[in-house]
Formats: C-alpha cells, sequence, structure tokens
DNA sequence: CGGCTCGGCCAAATCGTTTCGACCACATCT
DNA sequence: AGATGTGGTCGAAACGATTTGGCCGAGCCG
C-alpha cells in the first residue's frame, strides 16, 4: 500500500504489469468498450498487486474537461448561512439531487460586503462545472460576473433573473400578501412588520421610514414588502440586521414594548422569516402577552420549529427541499446541454397556533 | 467572450498570439521565475485580448498532482448533519482556515448505516488532497478504510485515535464528569441522563438497560456516559435517537412525567448534547415544573440557544469554532508534510440559569 | 473457398498546464 | 581578451488518464 501520494501506481504500471496496453487497462476500469472477462480480471489483479485502486480523478477530468464539481456560493459568510435553517434545507434537497448524478459539492464563501477581497480566490479560480448562487444574486453581482467571464455556467435562485440562466424562485411577493391577507380576513388592521435587512451590509436595524423602504436592495425583502403593501400599509415597519431569533426578539419586544399603549398596540405582526417570527412570539411570551389572544404572528418559510413548543407558527410555507432539488436538477440540466428555465415553486399558508381572530 | 466551456482559449493560444512560448506564458501568469514586464504585459494584452482568465485549473491540477480541495465527510446524511449546529460551527472554523490557505471544502455524505451502498461514490473517487472527517469515526470505518486505501490523507475529530493520523479532540469524559459533579456538588442525588445514540444506526428510542450501555459503540456517547458514572450512577438512562431538540423533549417529558411521584422525580438532568438538553427545559416548563427550582437542567457543547429566553443552559463550553480552526490547520500542516498530532481542547463549564441548589 | 463483419486489443494523439534543462546574449570580473 | 556569471526565453518532457482509428484473427454467409 502506497505511503504517500507521490508513489501512487499509475495505469500504465499496472498495464504493464498485467501484460496489456495502457488502453486495455483503462477499458477494463471505465467498462466502456468490448473486452474479454479474463483480460479485465488479469488487469484487476494487478491493480490490487500494485495497490492500484481506480483512476485518478485529476487525469480523467483534464482528459474529459468536467471535473465533477458544483460550486455553491453562499451568499454571507458560512457562519451566517449555515446557521439559517433555510439555506440549510435547500443544500441538503440540492446535494441528494447533485449525488445521484455523482457531483459533488463545492462550499464557496460568498463575497463578503465589508471585506476589501471583493472575490473569493474559490471563484476566480477553483475548478468546478457548473456554480449555484443559493442565496440568490444582487444586479451588479461580482460572483456573477467573475464566473461569467470564466465561463462557468451559473443557476440562480431568487428574484434576479437573466438571459439564458436557470432561476429556482417561490413568489415572494404573493406569499407575503397571502400571510397579510390572512391576518386582515381575521379582522386585523393594526400590523406590524420585521423585515429582512433591506440592503446587503445588514448594518442598520431598527424602525424604519417610507424613504429607506423605497431604496431597498435586497431583492427577497423588496418582493415581500411589496407583498404585504398589496394588502394593506403596515403600521410600523421594523428591520432586522439577520434573519436570526434574536433579532426577531428585539424587535417584537420594541414594537410590543409596555410604552406603547395597549389601544395603539399593533395587534398582529408579519415577519419576513419564520426565525424572525419565532422571536417575537418569545418576545411576546416574555411581555406577558397571550399569543395569539393578545397578538398574532405569521412568519415566512414554513420551517420545523420545535422549540416554540407548545406554540406552532402560522407560516407561509415554501418547498425549501424542492427549492434545492429544482436547483439540482437545474444543473443537471445545464450539463446535459438543455434549455435553461425559470422555474417557480408553490407556496402556501398554513396555520398554526400563533394567529386568532383580532378581539372586539 | 467563450460562449461554452469547450471552446475555452488555452496558453497555447495566448502564447502564440503574444509571440512567446507557451512556457514564458505560464510564467506571466504564475510569477515563478524571471520575467520582463514588458514581455509579461504583451502576454497579458494577449490573454485579455482572445478573454483568456487565467489558467485553467485542471490543467494545473494535474500536473502539480494537487486539487487545493479538502473533503468533508459528513457523519450522517446532510439534512441531519447541517441542522446540527455543533458541526455548523465546527465547519465554519475548519472553512476559515482552509480559506486562508485557498483550499476548498468539497461536502461528502457520510456512510448511511440504512443504505445498501455502503460507500459513497465520493469518497471512492472524487478528487481530494486531504479529508476530514468531522463527526468523528467508528473502529472499523468505510470511508476511513477506503480513503487510506486511495492514499488519502485524514483528518479525525473525536476519540477515535489512528497511529499517522492527526486528531482533534476534547475530553469528552472530563467534560461530562465536570458537568455531573456540578449537579452533585449542589446537592443533587437522583440525576437523570439523556443520552446520544449509543450506536449509528439511532434506530432504538427510550430508557435503556446497563447491558445496553454496556455495548454502546459510538466513541463520544461511550466517553460522555463514562463521565458521568465517574461521579455517580444516573437514576434513570434515556436514549435519543438523534441530538435534536424535539428528542431531548420527549425523554424529559417521559422522565418527568407527572406519573412519576414527586418523591421519586429525579431532581436534575444531564443531557448530552445543548440540543437534548434545551428540549429538556421545554418539557419541564410544559410539564409546569420550574427551571431551575423543580428540576436543574446541565447541557453539553455550549450552543448560543437564544430561542430558549429568558433562560441560559449551564453548559459544558467546547470550543467548537476553535474545533474547525485546529482541523484545518492539521490539514494544512500535513500537507506540509508535518508529523501528525492529536490536539486536546478544553472544556469549560459555564452556568447559566438552569441549575440551582437541589431543594431540601 | 473467398470476402465481409465484428469482437478484442493496441498505438498514438490529446487534454492544458508546469517545470527542468538548455541556450543565448549581454554584462562583469580577472 | 577570455572566463564566468546571469537574466530572459524557449523546447520538451512530464502529469495520468481517455478515445479514436487501425490492425488482426475468427466466425459467418454466399
Amino acid at each position: 500500500m502506497p505511503r504517500s501520494a507521490s508513489d501512487r501506481p499509475t495505469l500504465a504500471l499496472v498495464a504493464q504489469r498485467a501484460g496489456v496496453s495502457v488502453s486495455t487497462a483503462s477499458l477494463a476500469f471505465s467498462g466502456a468498450g468490448p473486452i474479454t472477462s479474463e483480460t479485465r480480471d488479469r488487469v484487476l489483479a494487478a491493480a490490487t498487486e500494485l495497490g492500484y485502486h481506480g483512476p485518478n480523478p485529476l487525469g480523467r477530468q483534464l482528459r474529459s474537461g468536467r471535473c465533477g464539481i458544483v460550486g455553491v456560493v453562499l451568499g454571507d459568510n458560512p457562519g451566517r448561512a449555515f446557521r439559517d435553517p433555510v439555506s440549510i434545507r435547500v443544500l441538503d434537497g440540492l446535494m441528494e439531487v447533485l449525488g445521484e448524478h455523482r457531483l459533488g459539492v463545492l462550499l464557496i464563501p460568498g463575497n463578503q460586503p465589508q471585506s476589501i477581497a471583493p472575490l473569493d480566490p474559490l471563484v476566480a479560480s477553483a475548478a468546478m462545472d457548473v456554480a449555484v448562487l443559493i442565496w440568490g444574486a444582487l444586479p451588479d453581482d461580482p460572483n456573477l460576473a467573475a464566473l461569467g467571464r470564466r465561463g462557468v455556467p451559473v443557476v440562480l435562485c431568487g428574484e434576479q433573473t437573466l438571459p439564458g440562466v436557470p432561476v429556482v424562485r417561490i413568489d415572494d411577493r404573493a406569499g407575503a400578501a397571502e400571510a397579510v391577507r390572512h391576518l386582515t380576513e381575521l379582522g386585523h388592521t393594526r400590523i406590524a412588520e420585521i423585515t429582512l435587512p433591506l440592503d446587503v451590509w445588514g448594518a442598520h436595524s431598527g424602525v424604519v421610514t417610507a424613504a429607506r423602504i423605497a431604496e431597498a436592495t435586497v431583492m427577497v425583502t423588496v418582493a415581500r414588502l411589496a407583498g404585504f403593501r398589496d394588502v394593506i400599509e403596515p403600521v410600523i415597519t421594523w428591520e432586522a440586521s439577520a434573519s436570526f431569533v434574536e433579532h426577531g426578539r428585539e424587535a417584537a419586544l420594541s414594537i410590543l414594548g409596555e410604552w406603547v399603549p395597549a389601544s395603539q398596540r399593533p395587534t398582529a405582526i408579519f415577519a419576513q422569516t419564520d426565525q424572525l417570527a419565532a422571536g417575537a412570539v418569545i418576545a411576546a411570551r416574555e411581555l406577558g402577552l397571550r399569543v395569539p389572544e393578545d397578538v398574532s404572528i405569521v412568519g415566512f418559510d414554513g420551517l420545523d420549529l420545535p422549540w416554540l413548543s407548545p406554540d406552532v407558527l402560522t407560516s407561509v410555507h415554501q418547498p425549501l427541499r424542492a427549492k434545492g432539488v429544482a436547483m439540482g436538477q437545474a444543473v443537471v440540466g445545464l450539463l446535459a446541454g438543455e434549455e435553461p428555465q425559470v422555474v417557480t415553486l408553490p407556496t402556501q399558508l398554513i396555520e398554526g397556533t400563533t394567529t386568532t381572530k383580532a378581539e372586539g
């Protein structure tokens, strides 16, 4: 057994030992092309004798021009992307499909807006057959530009569409509208909003004005903001700096705090993600408010949140795993030379225990 | 700009256009070796004209014998590995170090015990310079065996040590003992235990006997079980089928249920992970028990659990991110030809709000 | 019995880059 | 002036596999 990678036997060595040509030995492993089982056995025997365990992927890759690797660009630093159950679920579905097609997932930290280095070196020069921008792309995304220059095909996720690029999306605007309409149909009129960051920096946090909302650049946020306003105008909008429970809690503590007269207190909150909504539920509990009697709360994503027990969040469910699966299929289609498509997946509001009729 | 990968210009083309040899053109890009700035500029100009954006990584890889990729083998299916905040944090630290050294992370679904296919094809044949078994290895791990045959160096995480293989670990046994000792020092004597799965299948769930405990095969579990028993014998041991909140909740509902006479009810629980412990806190709340007055709960890992608010879990903190960092450094060291080491990181019990003195 | 087909094997070209050694011109030292 | 560098460039040989086209012999059909 070879100690290090340097003294690994090559196919040529195996062929020599088996008394056949290199091409025949290759055939014995790949299985393509006609070969006597006797010959194959001789090659395989020679291989085991020499400790040769299959062809070196590097050589194969160079020849075939493919490396079997799909780069997955995380939209933010990995610490955040991974803490977000949403991307986790998507990644899960994606890996399933890619695994079936013997494609590997290369994790690529996305561009970090505050960083000086605009581009991860992996984006610029790692070997990959396709890249997936799992968190959506900005209109002038540097990753997208770099991958385009390199000639790496891309699959996108989210609102942004580009000619010749497959996109997997949901109707964020309609989903948000459905959530808010659910609340208005229950009789709520004073509805607060907890929104995702309006820009990629995520530096701001707190109540925001209409002016700032009009300048929002993150496409997902923009769509969900618009969906809310398709139904009714929020009484207050609170911008979170990221989609974590603690931010939702902080927002709701402020929105529902005791300094707000009960008569003016929002009777419902729509949070743009389940994490934020869950934070709001926790905040309401801490403030001694009953959910949903005193305040109804709706989220977006449809995560399974066992730790919110005994509450079950009312939420706009999106098929996260299916999203990943669809992206995987888009990757496979791209490699097969199919025409890129825009796939829109359905969302569905599912009632939990955190919404009920407005009092009075 | 080239439309597809097939008609991408090569270094030879660029060299020809610039009127220099291929080797000189290579020098112009790599920067290694002497070259006139004038010549380099000519090459670079020719490259931009042709839309050549740096050397093809595949060719470079074949030549250098390295592909700049580290395979990260997830111990279970990715859906689970990613749901577990523990591996996420470790992965985060790992990616940071590897990123600094321009190494990419290739995600590899681990062996799925219930599956017929014993080995992921990526383990068997993906190109990688090193593999990291992030969830530790079994004594007879098929991944480990396959990687060994292929000559891929390995970095391990956890209790299992192997000659010539770098390992990053914590002292699980001592950590568990510290947690339980904390409870006994507070006067607790009836202490229940919620344990991680005893075997890799994770099919069993419920109260377990001493006989089954003696047959535990997962090293981490074994170590934490032993740590408990270094201090005191648990009054009851409940095996969870995975490290999720809902399993901890289920366990605690059973352990603390109203059918248990208050005089015999455990006054404290040590759960082998924070997720399980958090589930226990939630269960206690649902049962109307006060934490910590009626029941003290200790976890293991030291996760930040904002959704457990207002409680803060008492827990044995392990440096998760540092674990990833150490594994990254082990990878880099391995590639640099350094001697493999076993690194043991410290753990520390940090008191939250979920433990207090036993009553009476 | 001759021509044709076809299965099984091989030689050689190819993928795109890096790197080693050779080479040349020019400057420097003795 | 001749010997000794030396900076800049080039040719050619790896790196390890796949794949195309060709060759040879055996079987089949007419």
